[in-house]
DNA sequence: CAATACTTGACTAAAATAGTTGGTTTAATA
DNA sequence: TATTAAACCAACTATTTTAGTCAAGTATTG
């Protein structure tokens, strides 16, 4: 899983239909603006996500997109991994052809985190995200960020 | 929280560290080869790991390099931020200069998500993967992945 | 002193990211 | 029916990051 500022692009525009597409698709050209995202690197994503069967579109004037499936039923995980088609898999695959049990080992321990951050962003939906920002008040997310490590801190996601 | 091949490198190569560590020194040399990573681009990523204080250097023949901190103390997420300095912050840093309620909602639902990224690789250390891996046989791996949705089945991380 | 190994900085090739340009189709509506 | 708004598509480019190279140091041990 890989996870840079063109996974959280995909991920933005997918909370900003979330938001919003019970009213009717939702143009590329509108999410573009409101996200300040490039219009024709939001269709480059688009174009996975519709893959992915994330979204629908719908052509013609008035059209745009929506979700495939309800909110709560797409999880951040499947829409950083839809635009992320490039995986590196670790160079021995974790298959029998490592050098000594030690390389294979390491190997093995990436793998098992690599599972772990899959696990945990798969079973985060996007309505989840939307749910818990609705509920929470500024002053209990300014306690929690308080209750964190100075590394914490300095890490800018 | 950026997660690429650059990451798992310098987590690989502190896991190395962890597992041999206790009898002196371990030389980059050695991690380069056993991990099959090139000796200057561990020199770059052990120079941001030393600068974290997550290793200490020995030099001199028979030096090499230590962790700081006991495994158990050194968490994946301040190995994978040590190496990635360059943190692209959204561009309304949370700040007031939004323009409009929406695209600040989306950005801060994207902190959010940073946030919990950040907690829940913080709160694996180095220690505790080696741990788990001790512990865990082949088949209840197996039988975990086998939980998964078909999205898992997918990923490779 | 000589060998080892860390340290530093400048450089480079390749890949990924982000954005651009210029179209074509599709479908609603005036 | 003509216009228009939008998805769709492909090729191209600039920038940044990744990964690796090279070379010249410095510190330490034997």
């Amino acid at each position: 899983m890989k996870l840079t500022s063109k996974g959280r692009y995909a991920v933005t525009a997918m909370l900003d239909l979330a938001i919003r597409c019970d009213s009717g698709p939702v143009s590329l050209s509108e999410i573009s603006e409101r996200q300040d995202i490039s219009l024709s690197y939001l269709e480059q994503l688009f174009a996975r996500l519709r893959k992915a069967n994330l979204v629908r579109s719908v052509r013609g004037p008035g059209g745009g997109y929506a979700l495939a499936r309800k909110a709560k039923e797409i999880s951040v995980g499947s829409v950083i991994h839809a635009v992320n088609e490039t995986v590196d898999a670790t160079r021995c695959k974790g298959q029998a052809d490592c050098q000594g049990g030690e390389r294979c080992l390491t190997h093995t321990l990436w793998q098992d985190l690599s599972d772990r951050v899959n696990d945990f962003l798969n079973g985060i939906s996007l309505q989840d995200l939307i749910s818990t920002e609705q509920v929470k008040d500024v002053s209990s997310r300014q306690s929690d960020r308080a209750k964190t490590t100075d590394i914490n801190i300095l890490l800018q996601v």
